[in-house]
DNA sequence: TCTGGGGTCCTAGGACCC
DNA sequence: TCTGGGGTCCTAGGACCC
């Protein structure tokens, strides 16, 4: 989906439509509605706080303001831009929409968050551009929302090609487009290769794929490792035998909060402990909303240093429960050395399994028979 | 004026078991 | 007295993605 938390405001605020518009910065409250029945937006330059940009539309994007970026620097490159709050509600509402658009085609989706998708379009009639019109026509139809399509031979292809067009693109890419299309964009454009990659990437002066495909296979394994490093070669040569992957069971849940100032250790207990807490509660309510329960507990604390330490605690068995998950995390708390300000704190629970049926309603497995020794 | 929140996957060492 | 592998689980950190 194009820009997709920003176009889904733009239908609700379509006065907005052309401005620079950023969504983001957590706590900043929605318009408020004047007397002539106008609304009145909050500006860029009027935030304050430790926000990040969630989305911006393509008129702030072209004023620098892109997702990720700290709200205060934002603020310095676009200080008239609009600004609005998140409303995860309002997405999710039109990601079901626009996901069972594509259902009417196949059944074979793999969800990629909230806004993407991968679609396995083999032994879908039709030729790939007027099949790939009739998608978006149905998603546009749902959602009065654009989006951006590449058909690929593989998901690693159809990642990339979809962003060559954007928004409202199509693209339509076969091995034999790999040189012309592929080969020139940077290295970091391929889904895998982050920021830290991309660095050690250049530092051997590899700055493209066509570059990473012309690599000295043995220069890739002494910066890369062998795996990496084979993976590498794969992806510079278009090849990718990924499945589109249509169901998977959730690993861990996780709650985090990041304070609006650093907190200090002794002095700023009376809010240390009460939001620790309440993360386990938030946590806990996920669980039990999704009818799962857990047993390893995460306890996770980023410092005004911006370094994070991470601590588990792995229980007999899994557990449900606010109580049972933060006595979990202060076990957890004891293993750290709290000597800086706190930035961050968060909970997390893993090694998730359904909480369907109680353990005294279960049938005891053969290895659990009392008789085996 | 520094840098969110919710996830997945990988690596690597150590404990422990057979 | 010296030296095995294979396997799983746990923990911590980090890269990466949306």
């Amino acid at each position: 989906m194009d820009a997709f938390y920003a176009s889904v405001e733009l239908l609700r605020y379509p006065e907005l439509r052309g401005k620079p518009v950023v969504i983001g910065g957590g706590r900043n409250a929605a318009p408020e509605v004047l007397p002539d029945g106008t609304r009145r937006f909050a500006r860029l330059r009027d935030y304050v706080g430790r926000g990040v940009v969630t989305t911006s539309t393509y008129e702030a994007r072209a004023l620098g303001v892109f997702s990720a970026m700290g709200m205060m620097k934002a603020a310095q490159l676009a200080p008239d831009a609009i600004l609005l709050p998140t409303d995860f509600d309002s997405y999710r509402r039109y990601s079901r929409q626009f996901k069972d658009a594509v259902r009417a085609f196949t059944d074979q989706i793999e969800d990629r968050g909230i806004d993407e998708i991968y679609i396995d379009l083999t032994g879908i009639d039709g030729e790939s551009r007027e099949l790939g019109n009739r998608i978006k026509s149905a998603v546009h139809e749902a959602t009065s929302l654009t989006c951006s399509i590449a058909i690929a031979p593989n998901k690693l292809l159809a990642k990339i090609g979809s962003e060559l067009d954007k928004p409202n693109g199509l693209t339509i890419l076969t091995m034999d487009d790999l040189e012309s299309r592929i080969w020139p964009l940077p290295a970091k454009k391929v889904n895998g290769i982050g920021p830290r990659a991309n660095e050690r990437l250049a530092s051997i002066g590899i700055g493209t794929v066509g570059e990473l495909a012309s690599a000295d296979l043995g220069l890739l394994q002494e910066h890369f490792g062998p795996t990496y490093a084979a993976w590498l070669a794969r992806i510079a040569r278009g090849l990718d035998d990924r499945a589109v992957v249509v169901s998977s069971e959730p690993k861990s849940m996780s709650r985090e909060t990041t304070f609006e100032r650093d907190m200090h250790v002794v002095r700023d207990r009376a809010v240390l402990t009460p939001a620790l807490t309440r993360l386990c509660e938030r946590v806990t309510e996920d669980l039990q909303r999704k009818g799962y329960r857990g047993r390893t507990v995460g306890l996770k604390i980023k410092f005004a240093d911006f370094k994070i330490v991470t601590r588990d605690l792995s229980l007999t068995e899994p557990v449900a429960d606010a109580a049972a998950i933060r006595r979990a995390v202060g076990e957890c708390l004891k293993r750290v050395s709290l000597d800086r300000r706190i930035r961050l704190i968060g909970v997390r629970i893993g090694s998730l399994e359904r909480a369907t049926g109680t353990a005294s309603a279960m049938v005891p497995t053969q290895g659990e028979l009392p008789f085996d020794g």
